[in-house]
DNA sequence: TGCCAGGCCCTCTTTAGGGCCTT
């Protein structure tokens, strides 16, 4: 883990369905790099899964058999993320969805990672009670963040979390007060019963 | 043939069921 790094790297992926244990692969990664509560740097690619992707995955996401014909393929643009990614710790929302993809894709060139995952809806579900739902789309519209682009496109997505993770941050640092909030803190609050989320962050 | 995700979290709970999230 990288208690010290204050480097984070926001992802989200699109695929061809739920499970990589069923068959699915990813077929769009987007991912923006927070430092320092600011982005810096970002990494947007589609890929070819080496099959036609269903009617519904192409209006679901927008994106095309015709668009995907022409791209590298999972193998070729996961080297490049692994290599965009280092060993930053990752997050993403419902990160138990794009961990197990993260893991598929990057187990098939045999590549790894050793940074570590938060989930935004684990930590939103804690922190926003009043919320409707924990949606992205919703939460977004709860916090009064401005979008203007395409839900369901990778990068779009992995921008809307990383506000949607900043905005948060600020309403956790407002609840500590406290400027920084470690990692751990977010693993611990990750896994607090909702009840006992505010003795956790009061004694912090 | 028919089935097919899975982790989290609540509750009419733990010898279980079902909604929420992600594509």
């Amino acid at each position: 883990m990288h208690e010290n790094a204050n480097s984070l790297v926001v992802l989200d992926f699109e695929t061809t369905g739920l499970s990589p244990n069923q068959g699915d692969r990813a077929i769009e990664i987007g991912a923006v790099r927070i430092v320092n509560g600011k982005v810096t740097d970002k990494f947007q690619s589609l890929m070819n899964p080496g099959f036609l992707i269903s009617r519904f995955i192409e209006q679901y996401t927008g994106i095309s058999n015709q668009m995907l014909a022409k791209v590298g393929s999972c193998g070729e643009v996961m080297a490049e993320f692994a290599d965009f990614l280092g060993d930053d710790n990752l997050l993403a929302h419902n990160a138990s969805f794009d961990q197990k993809f993260l893991d598929a894709e990057l187990n098939n060139i045999a590549r790894k990672y050793s940074g570590q995952f938060i989930c935004s809806l684990l930590v939103s579900r804690r922190i926003n009670t009043d919320a409707p739902n924990h949606k992205l789309g919703t939460l977004i519209r709860y916090k009064n963040i401005p979008s203007d682009g395409a839900f369901h496109r990778a990068l779009f997505d992995a921008e809307m979390t990383a506000k949607l993770w900043l905005s948060m941050l600020d309403d956790i640092e407002e609840k500590i007060n406290h400027e920084f909030v470690p990692f751990s803190l977010i693993q611990k609050l990750s896994k607090t019963a909702k009840g006992d989320v505010n003795k956790l962050l009061a004694k912090w």
